[in-house]
DNA sequence: GATAACAAAATTGCATGCAATATACAATAA
DNA sequence: TTATTGTATATTGCATGCAATTTTGTTATC
């Protein structure tokens, strides 16, 4: 009997995979992506196995698992003979994940236009109302909290799955960046009515119109980056 | 003073990072990826460690690590207690992919037409002229060859790291389905007439009309597996 | 005091071990 | 015969072991 329960727990899964036990090297990966994203651990720092291992409370050999996962994402970078170290995002990276950025989301909202059903254009239109209001609040941490995702929630309007893996990497390193540097897009009035119209174009379902808006938008915050980089030279 | 060489030996490794000996988990990685690419493990496939292990002359440990980044690549599966499966592709897979390449692929042939140098110009469009000659030899698997190269080195041209790693890997699932399930893409003369159109706007550097040529020929693409999926179902 | 050479300790990379789980197989009952 | 239960085998997931390399600390030399 217990057996059978056993087998039967088995085919289950099989079909459905709705309860997916997540194994040990996600639980650790999503650890440790948070805490170099968010700026714990910082760009070049060495990560040594035994120091993760007891941090988390596991061995060596999920970490070493994860740490490819993590190399793959491009936040690791794995030295031979030396172990794994943090990767230092520089302001050309930005300049490169925007461009891509761009290209994905000018696309993405295109799609969505055409695509997405009214309720996932209004959740997006919330999130923008949201975000509006945290410059009210002048509540920086949420602002771009809410920033960020409308941009992706843009991107999983296009119904392109394919497309949200790809954004959500790029993404990433965006976060990363505005955590460890500072904000890449000031909060400016200029920057809510650039959201304010490929939100409304959106809305409106006028792809043109809306992938022009944003491709204004992200190209305003591009050159913002480019700006940056001038002066740091 | 032997030992003053081996510190030598590391901190020129520390600069230069010109000479990296490949790590096994690469090693394994390229020879596993090309296997599931060319179709060698069915999609489907079970990849059990001890056959693999044997296979490539590793033991678990490197073999295991590798998994992770197959599997980041789409490449493989992790099935709880039941290891590595290698993924069945979808034409809508396809489909979804092919939009992610346009996205990527028309931003970046903007961005060479205003960017890259002339003999990189020269170089792609040598690579399309080779292409062009597998057709008079009817030699298909080569015109594939050098239709992808065409393709990844525009985005090469765009001077993008980031858009070059994002393309690669969604180049890699066309690929596979190309191998899997025939070529996704008709050799026409309509196919050979829209390359010709946006490698020809490219050599002038006429980022619009190459743009839009471009999403023309990926956009007729799309469309072909579109068919394929309402045929198919 | 700074530099170089050496030795000791720590760390990595890969191999292997072990318990838990899953698979395969044989025996039994319907 | 087919379906089912129980058992043996194989496999996975994680932990640990070991040699090679790297890092650290110390001493000697200029």
């Amino acid at each position: 009997m217990s057996k059978t329960a056993k087998k039967t727990a088995a085919s289950v899964r099989e079909s459905a995979s709705l309860i997916p036990r997540s194994s040990l090297q996600e639980e650790i990966a999503t650890r440790l992506r948070n805490e170099i994203v968010e700026g714990f651990w910082d760009p070049g720092a060495r990560l040594q196995e035994r120091i993760l291992c007891e941090r988390y409370g596991v061995s060596r050999s999920p970490l070493r698992e994860t740490f490819q996962i993590l190399v793959k994402e491009g936040l690791l970078e794995l030295l031979p003979g030396r172990g794994a170290v943090v990767t230092r995002p520089t302001m050309t990276d930005a300049l490169e994940n925007i461009e891509v950025i761009i290209a994905l989301e000018s696309m993405s909202i295109s799609l969505a236009c055409e695509r997405a059903d009214d309720a996932k254009l209004e959740e997006i239109a919330a999130l923008h109302e949201k975000m509006r209001q945290c410059t009210e609040k002048n509540d920086v941490e949420n602002y771009y909290r809410y920033n960020n995702a409308v941009h992706s929630e843009i991107v999983r309007a296009s119904g392109n799955a394919a497309m949200v893996a790809a954004h959500a990497n790029v993404q990433q390193h965006i976060t990363r960046l505005q955590n460890l540097s500072g904000a890449l897009e000031a909060i400016t009035t200029e920057s809510l009515a650039e959201h304010d119209a490929f939100v409304n174009a959106l809305l409106d379902r006028n792809a043109k119109k809306a992938e022009k808006e944003l491709r204004a938008h992200l190209g305003a915050t591009a050159e913002k980056i480019r700006l940056r980089i001038l002066q740091s030279e």
